[in-house]
DNA sequence: GTGCGTCACTTGAACTCTCAACCACGCTCT
DNA sequence: AGAGCGTGGTTGAGAGTTCAAGTGACGCAC
């Protein structure tokens, strides 16, 4: 067994302030939508990603995928905010397996509601502290780590390739 | 009231892929710290700050700020690892209020054990895919972000400035 | 057309985290 | 000395997350 390699001074910044956004980022951010509505960041998301495609459903799988999400824990969220009205479970019509979630206009309007205050956070507690130059550097950046962790992960999809 | 900024596409690219980064990183190291020994990736950053502190042992309040954790959540992981005979909580001798944990030999042989696995976790999800300049990009940009979180926050101490 | 493996999900139990309430101590002011 | 306030920490309940197991459906092999 050969001495693993240690951390030298830069990866160990690098890393410590990647764990610290990791937890006060979301945090600030929940924090922003729970007061705005009872709503959490993985709420928004789901939301968000059923907003922003053709016919407002997409399948579990899909919308699991787009938020990085385990099925499970999508599927006990689905449960939730079907309670609240603001989705809906159909079955699939071609494949029985499929369940697809849509986001009723109930939905859609809160999500309407909410995304001003939500975007105005996300600059206030992240983009605002980043010059032009540094939030390009961040998406490439980030997108490279995202490509290791999930090489096929969904935000890499046609970004400039494609037939 | 007037019409939000939206975010234009560098923004939403570097917001996407930090959200992304945020569910997969944890999730991967996690898993490793959970196949290797029953560990969490906070369990495990709480006892590496306690060992890289004189005597191995600090206040809850600061093992709080080291960990980005409140003072609740802190608490009850402390009490699931004194349990574990990991770590042990004394009261402070000046002043009754302030609880120490300290770090025990078993929990710092424990921490050993796991540690080469979690670093090369780190580089092999994370490091390797960043060239030495990215991951110096990305520690200045990071840090900038926490400083907009948390101004106060522990990583930023003595980063070049000190009487 | 009948197995049999895989896929798409769902569920329940165990665990973790958050939130609000609480307690005990120390500090300051009078 | 005692009142009142802030600090440091704990606790319990409720919400959320994970994990392992289970349920149908599809689809391919024979």
């Amino acid at each position: 067994m050969t001495e693993p390699r240690w951390l030298n001074a830069d990866e160990r910044r690098a890393w410590l302030a990647l764990l610290s956004i990791n937890t006060l980022l979301p945090a600030a951010l929940d924090n922003q939508l729970h007061t705005a509505g009872k709503v959490s960041l993985f709420d928004y998301n789901v939301m968000a990603m059923l907003s922003e495609s053709e016919g407002r459903f997409l399948p579990m799988s899909e919308l699991a995928a787009r938020t990085s999400s385990s099925l499970s824990r999508l599927s006990h969220v689905v449960a939730k905010l079907e309670k609240r009205g603001w989705l809906e479970r159909r079955p699939h019509p071609r494949d029985a397996r499929v369940t697809t979630a849509h986001l009723s206009d109930v939905g859609m309007a809160t999500l309407e509601a909410l995304a001003p205050g939500h975007v105005e956070a996300v600059r206030t507690k992240f983009l605002d502290a980043l010059t032009e130059r540094e939030v390009n550097d961040l998406a490439r950046i980030g997108e490279k780590i995202v490509a290791r962790l999930d090489n096929d992960h969904w935000i890499l999809r046609d970004t400039e390739r494609r037939p």
